[in-house]
DNA sequence: TCGTTTATAAAGGTCTGACCATAATATAAG
DNA sequence: CTTATATTATGGTCAGACCTTTATAAACGA
């Protein structure tokens, strides 16, 4: 007989979790507005300080809440928090659950979604954004300093100029994962050849996306990204991840 | 001047999820495999036991971990664990951080590009199981039974045809937030009349995949797709999402 | 001998209460 | 009024106890 999988019954820190959860809706508390401290809501909830703890725990994970000392619990503003999604994907693939090639592809076709949507929707706001990064690229390439935080904030910009905040938050865990995983310790973002065709290729998103034009802002990301696939590929440890393709 | 964001200080059970986290990467833990268990994780690290707790507690809810009773900790085996994202967007969803609009936007894009990589990708075995839960639903149909599981199951038959982990999480997710939060409940999902033709629209989404014609597979989807959009908006509670949508 | 029932023990789950570290706040000093 | 100091409330951590459940072993009975 083929066997089911056993269930897991729930522990009390997920009914707290629920709980708070709720009264956060319910209540339509909004960001930065705060909870009962922890001693205050095991009297109300009427269990332990370990579990409340634990309760809070999950909601801070999946970026509900913040708790800090002194500052209490407080509700936290959404659409910043992927670190813990990044933390899941980099041990995925450090465990070849998923690979190189799975990532990349993923970031492609989401990154396309999202440049057509924000050539679509960008309004002078969100343009402003963008140049204003594009600027400081500008000025550090003058410098010769790396760009890895001001690329990242460029594309965060794009992100935000697609309004829809759901392809945004998946956008935004793999850039940060690329960021963070394959292109840190780079050759490629060290580089002042390859950085100075990463900066043409932003002016050109910027351009495309500035004058509507979907199609040309596709062709130009999906360029850019062939870049940096061609970058890491190149680099000693691209090689194992080539043959993790091949598979 | 500007304010920036005060840091938040890593507490310990982010150190202690971090070394559990590495020790099954170092040792190459598979999935059932066993850790410690708590008291010997206190032991090891040298910290409390709640401070062990919470640790685990993240990991678990990363979907890296499996804790329960007398089984220990186990490494759980990937790919199957959305709930807490599911979770966090019907949160997101309930405190309109996110809209309707937005969510099916996303799940729309998603499935397009899955359902192209299907239909590029699926081998017999893949196929097979979407027969299999094709086969169930037209069971259930003539029994006049709720379609509800299969037609997810048939949906993840899709995805893992895709042969892209990382897309087929972000599908799981919608997929999942949608029958959860969206379609329970829903008048769609209980009349006759739609039902068969969601059955038929699956159908065709199978003979699509099977004779690898992407073009067609993404056209049925997408009318698939329409058909949920167009059911909900037309319920009692949809006119607050039309709304939403609006602004 | 084999199956069933009953103990045992070990795992995570929960609780209690203490103390620690820190930063916001109140108070006192200049 | 500003600055230094003390207070205190907050989350963070610890220690140890007991609870609940269940895999396993032991005892029992057919």
């Amino acid at each position: 007989m083929a066997k089911l999988p056993r269930l897991k019954k729930e522990n009390l820190y997920e009914k707290v979790a629920e709980e708070i959860r709720d009264f956060i809706i319910n209540n339509e508390l909004k960001p930065g507005d705060r909870l009962p401290t922890e001693r205050e809501l095991v009297e109300q909830l009427g269990v332990s300080r370990s579990s409340v703890r634990e309760g809070l725990r999950k909601l801070e994970i999946l970026g509900i809440l913040e708790v800090r000392p002194k500052e209490g619990i407080t509700v936290k503003s959404q659409d910043i928090d992927v670190q813990p999604m990044v933390e899941k994907f980099t041990y995925r693939y450090k465990t070849n659950d998923v690979s190189f090639f799975e990532l990349l592809e993923a970031r492609e076709a989401i990154e396309e979604i999202i440049v057509k949507l924000a050539a679509q929707r960008a309004n002078e706001e969100d343009l402003a954004e963008m140049r204003r990064w594009l600027n400081k690229m500008e000025e550090k390439f003058e410098r010769g300093e790396y760009l890895a935080s001001e690329d990242l904030k460029f594309h965060q910009a794009i992100l935000a100029a697609s309004k829809n905040a759901v392809l945004m938050e998946f956008g935004a865990i793999l850039e940060e994962f690329f960021q963070e995983t394959i292109l840190a310790g780079s050759k490629a973002s060290r580089e002042q050849g390859p950085r100075r065709r990463t900066l043409e290729e932003h002016k050109e998103l910027y351009e495309s996306i500035k004058n509507k034009d979907a199609k040309r802002a596709i062709r130009v990301m999906r360029k850019h990204l062939e870049a940096i696939r061609d970058a890491v590929f190149q680099e000693d440890n691209g090689e194992d991840k080539v043959a993790e393709i091949e598979k």
